[in-house]
Parts: C-alpha cells; sequence; structure tokens
DNA sequence: TAGATTGTTAATCGATTAACAATC
DNA sequence: TAGATTGTTAATCGATTAACAATC
C-alpha cells in the first residue's frame, strides 16, 4: 500500500545524521536543506524529498531544527536504541568490526562473536567472547538477539548463514561476496566487489 | 557522447563474473541469460541489458560462450591485469583488508601501507612494510602506484586524502564515513553506513 | 519444424530535477 | 514588503521490464 521511502533515500540518511550531528555539537538551532545540499553536492529539492518521510516540519525561509531533525531520523532508522549484534566469523574482517567504535553512533552493539576455528574459540577479542557457532541458538535467545554480522570466509558464508537462521536470528548484514537469500531473514550485503568495480571502471577510461 | 554502462549494471558485473569462474571451473562451455538471472533473482532482460556492453556475442538458442564473457568482463572491468595499490591506515580495518586473499581476483595488490603511528612505521603487516605518510610521494612515483585504499580514522581521512593527491594517487577507494571530493581524483566510497541504514529501517518496519 | 534464446525496440516504473505556490 | 525557504506538483531522466522479431 504505502511505497514507503526509495532506497537512494534511505542511503542518504546517515550523510545527513553525521552532518547534523556536526551542527548540534556547534550548537546551530536551524539547518537548511540548501545547506545541506552544498555540503554534499546535492540537489536541495532531492534533500528536501529525502527528509519528507522524518516528518519533522521546517519553517519556511529558516529551515529544519536541528535538533529535532537529527532526533527524527534516528528514530526513523531504529538507531536511537542500540541494538545487540551478533558477530559470525571472527578472522581479520570480523576482528576490525569488534574493534569499530562507531558502530553505536549507528545504533550496533556487538556483544558476542561467533567462529569454527577452536583456536579462536574461547578467546576474547577487542573485548567479546568467541563462542563455538552451536551455542548460537541458546545465546540468541537468552539475549535477545537478532541481528548477525556475517564475516566468515567466502566458503563458510552458506552454512553459516544457515546456522543463523537456525539460530533465530531475523537479520544479517553480509560482509561476504556471496549472494545470500533465505525465508524470512532480512538480508542487507556489503559489495565490495561491486564498488570496487565502479571505482576500477572509471579507471579504465 | 557515449553515455556508458549505468551504474548499476556494472555494480552487478562482479556478480556474474563469479558465476562464470565457477562455471569455468566447472567445465561449462555456454551459459544462458536465464541461468543467470536465476541464480540471482534478477530479470534475464536485465542480464542481457548488463552485458550488451562487454561486446561479446551470444548464440542464439544456446548462450554466451563462459571463458570468453568471463574474459569480456575482466577485460571491461580493468581485473586482467592486477593493480598495485597502497593502503592508507593501517589500522584495524586496514590490517584486515591487508589479510584479504580476495582482492587479487579483482585485479587489487596491495604493495605497501602507510600510517603516522610510530608504533607501526617500520614493522611488516600482513608481509607488507609500513611506512610513513611523507615517503608516499616518492613510493607512487617510484612504484607507479595510482591507487589508494583509505582506511584511516574519521577525523584523519580528509588530511590523508590530501596527502594521496598531493603524492599524485589518482583514484581513492575510501572506507571512511566522511565523503570525500577532490579535484583529479576518482573516489569511490564503501558506504557502511548507508548499507546498514536499508537493514536497520527494514527492521523498524 | 518448433522451441528456446539472443538482440532490440517500446512501455513502464521510479527517482531526480524543475517549476512554482505558500508563507514566515 | 521583499526575499528566502519550505512544501508540493509537474516534467524529465534513466533504469527496469515487457514485447517481440530474428535465428540457430
Amino acid at each position: 500500500m504505502n511505497p514507503g521511502i526509495p532506497i537512494p533515500s534511505l542511503r542518504r540518511l546517515p550523510l545527513y545524521l553525521r552532518y547534523l550531528r556536526a551542527m548540534a555539537e556547534q550548537g546551530q538551532a536551524m539547518v537548511t536543506c540548501t545547506a545541506i545540499a552544498a555540503e554534499f553536492n546535492l540537489d536541495p529539492t532531492q534533500v528536501r524529498k529525502d527528509l519528507e518521510p522524518i516528518e519533522i516540519p521546517g519553517l519556511r525561509k529558516v529551515g529544519y531544527p536541528v535538533r529535532d531533525l537529527l532526533r527524527g531520523i534516528e528514530i526513523f532508522l531504529g538507531w536511537h536504541n542500540v541494538t545487540d549484534a551478533f558477530l559470525v566469523g571472527a578472522g581479520h574482517l570480523g576482528s576490525a568490526l569488534l574493534g569499530y567504535r562507531g558502530f553505536v553512533l549507528n545504533g550496533i552493539h556487538l556483544v558476542a562473536a561467533f567462529d569454527t576455528d577452536p583456536a579462536r574459540i574461547g578467546t576474547h577479542i577487542q573485548g567479546r567472547p568467541v563462542f563455538p557457532m552451536t551455542k548460537m541458538a541458546e545465546l540468541a535467545a537468552r539475549m535477545h538477539v537478532r541481528l548477525g554480522v556475517l564475516t566468515v570466509s567466502e566458503e563458510a558464508a552458506r552454512p553459516a548463514a544457515e546456522v543463523m537462521r537456525a539460530a533465530g536470528l531475523t537479520a544479517i548484514w553480509n560482509f561476504t561476496p556471496v549472494k545470500l537469500a533465505l525465508d524470512d531473514v532480512v538480508i542487507e550485503a556489503v559489495d565490495l566487489a561491486a564498488s570496487f568495480a565502479v571505482l576500477s571502471h572509471r579507471l579504465t577510461e
């Protein structure tokens, strides 16, 4: 029924959020679409369209209230509360993500890691315990975790995703190059190869 | 004049390439758009449109020659030769990327890392030497490197990008959350926040 | 031949951009 | 009031999807 916000708009919201946080930090009370658009080289009308679903009314001639808009975006994205998440695959990339402090600004908190490697199981990485995959279902239920960040190798991606589904996780943030599709699980991929393809092609021109 | 390939098509090519490599591995000689489309849940017509700029003619009723198409995509993306690249920022994420073996399939070879931290400079990470930022220009010229992978912290992003530009790099693959824009430098961002926004919003529904 | 697939043109859909009214 | 900005509708643009001709 409701067509919802366009994906491109959704992807731009974190950009605006970062800017608004900087403005709030500086004590600025109001901000215009023109200013936001100039910052990111966008069309002011596009910014206004993007902000429409947030439903924070602007003041004509003045702009939008920084704090309200900031809060509105956080709530719209579900970033106002921190969501606990599991990390699946405690290799190089997984360990890097465990160490990334910026996640809390996006409402993510990695509470535990899972791996198949006996050498890693039982250790702590960046202060988070590493469990065997077999413990996932029990811990997901006990800790009410429904989001998993998948950072295993290409070969391990499909079986690991299946374990995550079986453990009751309902969302997977997929960092592997494998295109996953599972019933009843929301999957979003960070596609490094796609991004690099765009860069590479522009370099060959 | 030439409108060029659409970005969405470009981003799908690595997907097809992976599939074609798997097919070639299995010794399959021909592949149809229908099969590729089924694999990735896409429209067969879309796959055909995406493959059009590769200019490898298909055979009606039979499909496309796997090896030719595979090679065609590699050449189209510039992935048939390995491009040497610098890693800028040898922290958690940078170290993870240094350890990622899949890059060679995308034609990237990280030959050296750069950092400002004296504790890291002079060491090796994943077999690659870590140099001070001040050495970048000299080494870029000597090694003919023009691509940089930026994995520094948010705060360090702009100055680091400026050093890269000054060192003569012409392309930056930006893993920081900062939106960069530099004259004469092609920049492509891996936007984790944008990706997570899509996932988060779907979870709030 | 009949059927499946490529190749290509047309129609549709959705996002971006332009135009402009409302108004503080 | 005049000018700047929001809010909204219309036009444009580009990508996706549908239709169909060509042909192996």
